[in-house]
Parts: structure tokens; C-alpha cells; sequence
DNA sequence: GGTACTTTTTACATCGTTGGAACAACGTTG
DNA sequence: CAACGTTGTTCCAACGATGTAAAAAGTACC
């Protein structure tokens, strides 16, 4: 059924060796010799065996990409680019889904054997630095937020400064009391964005409020909503919000128009991560938009960087660009 | 550095083949043994080569999954159900874009060689009967729409009654101008659709006109806004659309918006797909739901059947459930 | 103690490929 | 024409696992 190298072999009249050196292009074929290999390779069809192939030469030519939920509008783009950019250097991709639970990420990251994968990208939700496992294993890049004292390569935009910018805008535009939904002791990414909106308020003169920071353990548009009720049933309500994603904007978009409010009038809402959806919501959002692009092909160099090349390499820790996207939802007056 | 099964057998005082018969659950291996080998695996941390293991017994353990775009959130939605199916049965997946070009399928399609991966689930957009290799290569089954005269495992939900049912559903608020969006003849679905729009009109007792039916090569929302501009700009506009998807609708929301008018009231409009977006619209999208979960399980189940069993059973055609979720759009007076 | 049978272990070949060494053919050179 | 370097080809082992079959060990029975 499945044509080998042997069956090229034989009816090209040569040695198994000879049609594998063709296929690899090696040099020194006779012209002679080369041309019927290469007849016969197109007569039969072949194909190499992947799996052989890599097993002699200790490669898998698959790379691993572990993300919470590719459900999730951000994850799926980000893999989307992943995927393109690793095709570009000829890996596949697999996918591997966590829902961000520490437990399924470390199982996840122990499961991805050095014969499975030649390296994994890993977009870590909850995994901690006890979980890393020891270093060498395998090439492991990380996404997003940094799992601070881990000497493992990682891509991601500056966070703090990130929101930071977004808060200013906010501020900018006269508004005074700017809260904040998103907020997951658990989470690193949260911590950070949090340091920026704290930085801003403090930039802009403002005081800091317990109260105008809602908590919100999933990052989802429903949870978006309901945290913006709450937080326009206080008694002096918020005028702008900062939501750490863009499905919190989404929800928190909602929330304001079921109460009969206005987006930007009464409140402006900023989010994070500019999801294609975002630029069509009613009103658009104003978003942080990181360059997802520039974030996959960062990343996907740095693991061919350490299979190909140098193992040795000191931990990198690289910074892709941003860009705060105004749209309508704080473009009002 | 990597531990195989040699340095296991060695450890533990055996030869190769006790090990790897406790390692696959082989009944006979005597206690004392098989306690020894079980230490030296732990101690010793082995993880079984994946690619030699598959060699051997002809399998890779992958599965692939073709989609046009996982940042379109049907897919990636779909593409998280798809993994999550597969990993139950013990399959990882990989991911295939082709951003719906015939070109990228057919290369994609003819580069999924048997030892790759051990079946795949395609959703083609722009395939044609011709390029579907010859059967029995690899296990193939079909998502989405239907290319006629193929011989080929295909899943999918019933496209003509679910437009039908969409429809209907407009006409059955009262409306009597009800346009569509998504005409896209190189689409098989995109037909399907049509034929449900159309018959549903005429079940109605309403007219068929083509002005109102609006084309739409990509079905991105910036696509369906203009196609909404363009049929508001109608001497007699219409007062319903069906969007053959949730992105052409998501734009038509915003095309209304612009101009001033209002969803449902002046315009009703229903979607297809129920992305998760499409619950948070403002207003909220009326849908036709998949049961995207049972359309990933079926398609799994099917490719799991042809792989681990009979390959002469003829190509299924099954046909997963969907609903009608009524919501804002079409819900107003 | 021998025979027949069952349980347990091992040696060996094998999956499809590639690296390396050995070998063959050839033309050049001294 | 012997020695040599260059090209081109083949043979063999190896990657890490598992299937097969045969050898070894154990058990039961007469």
C-alpha cells in the first residue's frame, strides 16, 4: 500500500541509500542515476515517512502550543498566527488546551516529551515556577504574562506599561473616577495590568479606590457584565472603566446599555487585547491592541533559535510592540 | 540523556521486552518483576518514544484538523471542541489553516500523508469533488458543507432547514421584505443556505427577488456591514435580513446603527452559527445554534470508527442537531 | 521421573529512514 | 603501471519500540 524507499529502490535499479540521497538532495548523484530515481519517485508516488525520518534524526518536526481555550477570541487569533508563522520554518503545530487550571497545565507540560515535540510555545494561566520543569528538557517559549524567577525564554508586550497608557487616555479625556474589572490575585497578568492602572491614577493625580477595582476570576463576557452592575450600583459610580480584556469590555458594554447608560458619555470603557470583535461592537471599543504578529513570529524564532542553535543561551526575554486603538467607546465628548 | 526502554530493562535486571510488556499491561509477568520494572520506571522517569512506538505499529497518534481560519471564532470554537473530543480517545491534533483558498486545501489535503497523521477532519470551503484524493488513503471525514459525489465520511448539521427555520422565524414576526446576505456561489454552503431562505419565502407566501439578496465573497463582519449599507440604500429597503453567518450580522448591526435605524424594530436580523460574541451583541443576535459539541463527538466518533475498524463501511452522512436561539434582534415588536 | 501443559522470559527481526564506513570505478599523476 | 585522490554507490548499523517465536521455568498429573 505505502511505497518506501525501498520500492523507489527497486524499481529504479539502485540502492536504498542512492533514492535517499536523492530525496535529500545530496550531491553526488550520477545525473544518470538521479534522473531514474526521480522517475521513479514521481511513477510511485512517494512520500517519506515522516515519523522514520525523525526518529533517525532525532527530530519530531511538530511543535507544541498550549493556551487555555482557543474558544476565547485572543487565543484563537494568537494561534492562528502561531501556526502561520510555524508553517513558514516547517513545523505543524499542536494544540494543546489547559482551560487554565494549573492542574491540566502541568500535566500538559509534563506530557510533552522530547519525542513528541521539538519545543512547545506555552500561554500559562495559573502554573507557577515549581511547576517548570528542570530546564533542558525541552525548548519551552512563554506567552504572556511572566512567571517571574523561571530562566525560561519569554515573549509578551510590556503589561504594566501597556495599561498604563490605556489608564492615561482614560484620565486624559477629564474623567476622575476610573475603575478597573479584572482583578485575579491568581493571576499574573492581572497584578501587572493593575500596577499600570495604579501607576496612571497616581500620574494623573487621582487616589486609588478598593472599591472601583471589581474582582473577576474568568476573563469572559459575562463576567464583564455582571461586574460592571455592580459596579454602577455604588453609590458614586465610576465615569470610565479599564477592563484587563476585551471580553470584560464586552460584557461590561452591556451592562451600562441594559441600564439605560450611554458609552462614552456617561461611561468610558477602555479594554485590552483588541479582538477582531471589538472593532465592531456597539459603540467600537477603545482597546490596547499588542501586536499579535509580531508577538507569534518573536516567538516562534526564539524556539527555532533554541533547537537549531545554541542551548546554551541565556534566558531571553523579549518585548513586542503595542498601540492603544481609540475607538468609540471613549471618543465621545 | 533520554531514558528508553534499554536503560529501564538494564536498571531493573530484565530483558527489554518484560519492560515494555509491563509497560503495556502484557497479564503475564511474574509479581516479583514486574515490581523491579515498575521501580526502575519511576525511578528512572521513562516516557515511551512516541514516534519508534508508532513506527512499529503503523500509527502516529495524530490527528489533523483543516479549517480555513481558527481567528474566526466559529472555528476556533469548533477547533477547541475538536481537541478536546480527540484527547478523550487519545489523540492529539494538529492544526491545518487554509485560509478557504482551493490551492491551500488541495496542498493541504495531498500533504496529509498516512504517516502524519492517522486520519483527518476537513471543513472545506472552496474544494471541489477533484481534489479529493483517492479513497482509502487516509480516514477523511467531511464538517460543513456537503461536496456532492464524494464518497466520504461528512458531518454536518441541515444547512437548507436550518436557513428555513431562520427565516421562517423573520417572516413569522410579520416581516415581508426579507433580504439575505452571504450569496457566494463558489460556496456549497453558501447555496444551501439560499435554498432554505428561498423555500421558507415561498412557504410564507412571499416573493423571491434577487436585489435582496446580497453577495458577500468573505463572510466577515466588514463585508456584512457593507452588504447591509448597500441593501438600506434600497428604494424599498428591507425590513428583516438573514446573514448566512454571525459575522455578516454583527456588521449589519453596525450598517443599522450608522444610519440611525433600529434593530429589531426597524430592521429584525438573524444569524448563523450562535458565536459566543453573538449572546453579547448590543442588541443581542438571533441564531441558528449548531450543537457544535456533538458535531465535534460525531466527527470524531467517525474518524475513530473507520481507523480502529471497518473500512469497507460506506461513507456516513450524519446529521447533528441545531436550534433556533431567539434573542434582541428579532425579539422587539 | 517423565510427559504434557501453562506461564514467563528472552532473542531476534522489523517498522522506514539516515549516517558512516567500506567499497568500486574512474581519471590523474609521477 | 602503481599509487592516489575524487566521485558515486552500497552495505550495515542504528534510532526506540513491539510482534513473533522459541527457549526457559514452573506446575500438574500419571
Amino acid at each position: 500500500m505505502t511505497v518506501t524507499l525501498k520500492d523507489v529502490a527497486t524499481l529504479a535499479g539502485v540502492s536504498v541509500k542512492t533514492v535517499s540521497n536523492v530525496v535529500n538532495g545530496y550531491a553526488f548523484v550520477k545525473p544518470e542515476n538521479r534522473r531514474r530515481v526521480e522517475e521513479a519517485l514521481a511513477a510511485t508516488g512517494y512520500r517519506p515517512n515522516v515519523g522514520a525520518r525523525n526518529l533517525r534524526r532525532g527530530r519530531t518536526g511538530f511543535l507544541a502550543l498550549m493556551v487555555p481555550e482557543l474558544s476565547i477570541p485572543y487565543f484563537g487569533e494568537l494561534a492562528g498566527l502561531v501556526i502561520t508563522a510555524a508553517q513558514k520554518r516547517g513545523w505543524s503545530v499542536l494544540i494543546e488546551q489547559t482551560q487554565g487550571t494549573r492542574s491540566r497545565e502541568r500535566e500538559t507540560l509534563s506530557s510533552l516529551g522530547p519525542h513528541l515535540v521539538d519545543g512547545a510555545l506555552v500561554h500559562p494561566e495559573a502554573l507557577e515556577a515549581a511547576d517548570f520543569p528542570s530546564p533542558g528538557e525541552i525548548p519551552l517559549v512563554m506567552l504572556g504574562e511572566h512567571a517571574v524567577d523561571v530562566p525560561i525564554d519569554h515573549v509578551a508586550i510590556d503589561n504594566v506599561l501597556a495599561a498604563q497608557t490605556a489608564v492615561s487616555h482614560l484620565a486624559s479625556l477629564g474623567r476622575t473616577r476610573i475603575a478597573a474589572i479584572g482583578r485575579n490575585p491568581a493571576r499574573g497578568t492581572s497584578s501587572q495590568r493593575l500596577a499600570g492602572y495604579r501607576t496612571a491614577l497616581s500620574l494623573a493625580g487621582l487616589s486609588y479606590s478598593d472599591a472601583l477595582v471589581a474582582p473577576a476570576e474568568k476573563w469572559h463576557r459575562s463576567v464583564g457584565a455582571a461586574a460592571m452592575r455592580s459596579l454602577l450600583a455604588l453609590d458614586s459610580p465610576p465615569d470610565a472603566v479599564f477592563c484587563f480584556n476585551d471580553l470584560l469590555a464586552i460584557g461590561a458594554l452591556r451592562a451600562v446599555a441594559e441600564l439605560g447608560l450611554r458609552v462614552p458619555e456617561d461611561v468610558a470603557i477602555v479594554g485590552f487585547d483588541n479582538n477582531e470583535e471589538s472593532a465592531f461592537s456597539l459603540p467600537a471599543l477603545t482597546t490596547i491592541a499588542p501586536d499579535k504578529t509580531a508577538l507569534a513570529e518573536a516567538a516562534i524564532d526564539l524556539v527555532h533559535r533554541r533547537i537549531t542553535g545554541d542551548k546554551t543561551l541565556p534566558a531571553q526575554d523579549i518585548q513586542t510592540p503595542f498601540a492603544l486603538e481609540i475607538r468609540e467607546s471613549t471618543k465621545g465628548r
